[in-house]
DNA sequence: CTGTTAGCGCATTCAG
DNA sequence: CTGAATGCGCTAACAG
């Protein structure tokens, strides 16, 4: 007993009037009469009778819908995004699609294709970190519009939306080096990523304009993986003169580096210290936080980029591929 | 220039075939020439044709996509039970709708509409805890299949996948009266919650069957927002006899109640402790976490009622709406 | 092996 | 004021 949902072909033909009439009775169409109109929607009502909206959007070629492609949906900075684009779209009647690359090259490109081949109006991608092809973007484009958030493909014909993280890690830098550190390692993204790369430069001029050797034994690239941080750390922390200081990709690789720490015996914020990027809201309660990190602001990147992506669908003719750097904001602690 | 895609209808205009052939040549039906198939490929490549998959789901009456309403996507618990479900739905080569509700009813229940009104194949529910009437629910049920997860309703004719908060409430009493505490808080959620009522069932059953008196002040309810929980904190604190363990609705909830504490100048773990829900993995990082927390295994939660929806959607002659309780895990730290 | 027809649910011409 | 016809993109039953 599959019940199959009302139609307004059933109605019709209840009633004994055509389809056309049943429609502009239900939209309330000027020219229908009273009469009919009142026994259209009576019937509507107790037949529970409700818009088949699919039929429309398909009609429309439009769908409503907002493809994501993102690495993790765990990671509090993405679903922190994520809930900002959630509440710009549906606020304009968009629902959203989302889907979790998990740093994957073949899931990021299946998810595209999937979104694409369904139908979605627009698509909003942060990259998976494995990402080194980039062709699966590029026969999205076209018809369909494509922003690109955080992770990002600098130069390209798309739009994209991140934070200037090399600004940000030469601010970071910089507090640390007045700080009176000088042996500050790095423990960076995969290569792959945009933002590896601006942090490092960051990371460089900072070094060179304070005048501070460049040491690149304390210059390391983590996949993200719990087990690679720890690789990298005990690596550093190893080194015959160790670092004062990590700056790590953000605020989760400090969390595990510092666990890594505690566990040979360091006192955090004592024995070692750490930067990151993000500022990740636990961060706030813990009882030895980074002494300094960055603010990203998710929540505004996301509805940056799904304001752009809007923009470029209901605007196609108007829309020029645009690229926004949100400025980040320094937090500092002790 | 809106780029439309292409369409099989231009490519048989082009070919001189009609619609039908140029369609199983690209399924590769087996009676079809293997030279007009070729051509076919060949056009379908060099025009970047790709399928209109909504057109197909159409005319099949399905989507192919799962509707989901839950309060907020940043809640660490949501955004695990949410990956959990993407997971087990994309695997079957379905997509997910998120839209949140960010517990208010009119949100919730305009989510459900949008999402019946556009089709989806089924729904998965937590339910804002501002949802005291659930007639939106009831419509909902027919023909779309819709499965309650963490949040539910209980005796309803939906299916529900929660844990056992009664259970798990009492544990955790029992594991600190063992400890010897006698004072012991409540600091429940908003009433509107079957997850209320169970705490408060387990947290009376355990005094009582420790004959621990039950002390109605220590019995409070919060509308889970920071301001509330600060509130009810301030005002268990300045009791006449004030707890020595204060039991929080979730973890979230206890480290804003341990702030509170803190400014007042309480040491935690010593002047006063926290027994909480959830076991949110930031908790693993805190200097001083609650004494003891249930893992309630959201991710696995996410699964096991995508897993259930699934099958009400491919197997609805069979499926019989279904309870599944999933046992807590106490995690004592200390 | 291939073409013709019908239809998914609806809005929208164009005719009355 | 209302009905008939058309089409969105595609598949499948029915004919050849």
């Amino acid at each position: 007993m599959k019940s199959t949902s009302t139609t307004m072909k059933e109605m019709a033909k209840q009633l004994g009037v055509s389809v056309s009439t049943v429609s502009r009775a239900l939209q309330n169409h000027p020219r229908i009469g009273s009469r009919t109109r009142e026994r259209v929607h009576a019937l509507a009502e107790s037949l529970h009778y409700f818009v088949n909206n699919r039929a429309i959007n398909f009609k429309n070629k439009r769908s409503y819908n907002i493809g994501i492609v993102l690495p993790y949906l765990t990671e509090q900075f993405f679903s922190l995004a994520l809930s900002g684009i959630e509440e710009s779209v549906s606020a304009k009647g968009y629902r959203v699609l989302v889907m979790q690359s998990k740093d994957d090259y073949q899931r990021e490109s299946d998810a595209i294709t999937s979104l694409m081949k369904h139908g979605v109006d627009g698509i909003l991608v942060s990259m998976a970190s494995e990402t080194y092809n980039k062709k699966h973007f590029h026969h999205a484009n076209f018809p369909i519009p494509l922003v690109f958030f955080d992770r990002v493909i600098k130069h390209t014909p798309y739009s994209i939306v991140y934070a200037n993280m090399k600004d940000a890690a030469f601010q970071v830098m910089e507090y640390v080096i007045l700080k009176g550190y000088k042996k500050i390692a790095l423990l960076n993204g995969p290569n792959s990523l945009q933002a590896t790369e601006d942090r490092l430069k960051g990371y460089l001029e900072a070094l060179d304009q304070y005048q501070l050797p460049t040491n690149l034994e304390y210059i390391t690239n983590i996949n993200l993986t719990k087990e690679d941080t720890r690789l990298k750390v005990q690596y550093l922390l190893e080194l015959p003169s160790p670092p004062e200081v990590i700056l790590t990709f953000h605020d989760y690789i400090a969390l595990d580096a510092m666990q890594v720490c505690k566990e040979k015996g360091l006192k955090i914020n004592q024995d070692i210290f750490f930067a990151s990027f993000s500022n990740l809201s636990f961060c706030d309660y813990l009882d030895t936080p980074p002494i300094v990190t960055v603010e990203q602001f998710p929540f505004r990147m996301g509805q940056q980029a799904a304001s752009i992506l809007l923009n470029a669908i209901e605007s196609p003719d108007t829309y020029q591929p645009q690229e926004i750097v949100i400025p980040c904001k320094l937090i500092t602690r002790g």
